[in-house]
DNA sequence: GGGACGGTCTACAACGATGTAGCCTGTGGC
DNA sequence: GCCACAGGCTACATCGTTGTAGACCGTCCC
């Protein structure tokens, strides 16, 4: 049986209550009463019983993290981030994998874990237009990531448009002119699709070059079997690019695999850029230029604002959008000529 | 202020023990009443109280997963795979990160969080021998993976021995005869490295191919940029391997970017294999043959395995060791010539 | 010398659920 | 008509901690 507070007062000779102070750094306590109580706990290996304090406070030092799947290195990498911004906080991370599925974002929202969690740091992929009254949680939110929400809650969130704009700017800047783009979803505006093509747009403006619908590649999930498939339709329908945009790493990849597969030079024929910074980017052939959003920057950020939220009880606090810097990390997918 | 069961129970017109009773599907409970509470609890919007449950039950319905890095594709496959079966048997998953660092496993294993989880998943890297007394724990406990511990805990394990040997063996399926392998640990036994470099003795011996110590590539931790420096020194050193075994697939891309970066021709020259299957192995250039340890069939066993030992209060359960079915799965990186 | 005050500690209630014991009521068997 | 018994429910204690109120002691100041 593990030793209880009870445990250790009575062989320190103490109150429990003092136990208690003791465990939590109650400042006023005799240095020798201090003692007896740490060797105590010392001697029957007490260790504190997290349930019955998260029942008495309301506090469970957990937070949770929702990100539609691990296995997609961005997000596997973010969690990596988060956890260990959390660790240094003293808080644990408790993932909830929504796949993605709106009907499990609901269900993240809807707090049936609240009981078990300080907070959530929520990543909604599927949410969209009209959710906005789902996200007026009574629980403490930071919403992470890509989509844009009012301004009703706490938001940190990358440069999507600047980013995507400098990248595309990035392969002009070699000389391209039939850039590509792949993960468009058509018809979005507020999601990162929308956003990124938002910056691909602006890019083409900027630089003169005309708009040419034949060059968007759509892919709903932005895995790399989407992006290979968004590729290989793009070289199929005789659009002949001479660079792409992929609006995130996993598309690149299997962008790059694609081309690969029929023989097509990266990056001499086909230059490729993508977004997020995964690192299995740096060991692609040839490694792949891409955006770094900053992740590191958003999973400490994020989990500040959390913790700011949690520690402001009377929900006073007003919502804060975020945004991390970004910068273009130049690899061989993207060499000059 | 979140509704408690007392306040269903004023609500229903029924004691707090009635509504605790419904909740957890006690069966002998009058239809009538049962809808009462049932209406109370829809029109309070009540949700039970998780620390109350565990703080009264000493259950929390949370296993803890701890894996060395999110980050390594493996892990955070597995984590996903291991998430899935947890939701299945409705536990939530609390994924703690170990950095491979000796003081943080141990930190795991000295069940701080023991009042917060119901049982621990533990895929140890940097304990190995001598380490035996640390995991005699007293909460379930199941380790995952690939060391080899004595059999006084459940353990999951993948076939090290057996695949590493069929991987070899595939390469020698091909004519090469000057393998490599990378990923050595010298002087190790029974971690993964040490088994793994058993298989590849064995398939060498068995076909009577000579063994040749400038073709171990050593490699401490087992990422893709220690993968790529190791083959870097293989093919420095003149060793002229015409195929390398690496011990996991972050590696093996790591040997695949070096090869492409000197423009060595893959399979042509050099065949690689890996092992791990992890996805991105799918999509890299060229696509990596590599050894599919079972990685669903590991988490699924592991957290049946967990669930039993938590059921079994008496702690009369005799430990058990399972192994994972593996099997080769063939891509371009060793397409025959 | 008496009152104010800060430091140190204790007793007790409370957080919100569940386990245990036991009270009714109705049914069936003898 | 009485007893045994099961179904349906309630009352109360309890899990291990922390918040609140207050007791006690010594010091300091007027």
């Amino acid at each position: 049986m593990a030793a209880t507070m009870n445990d250790v007062a009575q062989r320190a000779g103490v109150s429990v209550k003092t136990v208690s102070n003791v465990v939590n750094g109650y400042p006023h306590i005799r240095e020798t009463t201090r003692a007896r109580v740490l060797a105590a706990i010392e001697e029957l290996d007490y260790q504190l019983n997290v349930a019955a304090r998260n029942l008495r406070t309301g506090r469970t030092g957990i937070i949770a993290l929702a990100v539609p799947e691990l296995s997609l290195p961005y997000f596997a990498e973010l969690a990596d981030s988060v956890i260990q911004a959390a660790d240094a906080q003293g808080l644990t991370v408790l993932i909830e994998q929504t796949g993605s599925r709106r009907e499990r974002e609901l269900e993240v929202l809807s707090g049936a874990r609240r009981h078990l969690t300080d907070g959530l740091l929520f990543s909604p992929l599927a949410l969209g237009d009209g959710d906005e009254q789902l996200l007026d949680v009574d629980f403490p939110m930071v919403l992470l990531g890509e989509r844009l929400f009012p301004d009703t809650v706490d938001h940190v969130t990358m440069q999507n448009v600047e980013g995507a704009r400098a990248a595309t700017e990035h392969l002009l800047g070699l000389g391209r002119r039939r850039v590509a783009v792949v993960g468009v979803h058509p018809g979005e505006v507020v999601g990162s699709a929308g956003l990124r093509l938002t910056g691909y747009r602006q890019a083409l403006e900027a630089a003169g070059v005309p708009w040419d619908e034949s060059l968007l590649g759509e892919a709903g999930l932005w895995h790399r079997s989407t992006g290979a498939s968004a590729m290989a339709h793009l070289l199929d329908s005789g659009a002949a690019p001479d660079a792409v945009f992929a609006m995130n790493d996993a598309m690149a990849l299997g962008v790059l695999h694609e081309l690969q597969v029929r023989g097509i030079r990266v990056p001499d024929d086909v230059a490729v850029i993508g977004f997020d910074a995964v690192d299995e980017g740096e060991y692609s052939n040839p490694s792949l230029t891409t955006v770094d959003p900053g992740r590191e920057q958003i999973a400490e950020t994020a989990v500040r604002l959390l913790v700011e939220q949690i520690a402001d009880k009377r929900g006073t606090h007003r919502p804060r959008r975020v945004y991390a810097d970004f910068r273009i990390l130049e690899r061989r997918s993207t060499l000059p000529a």
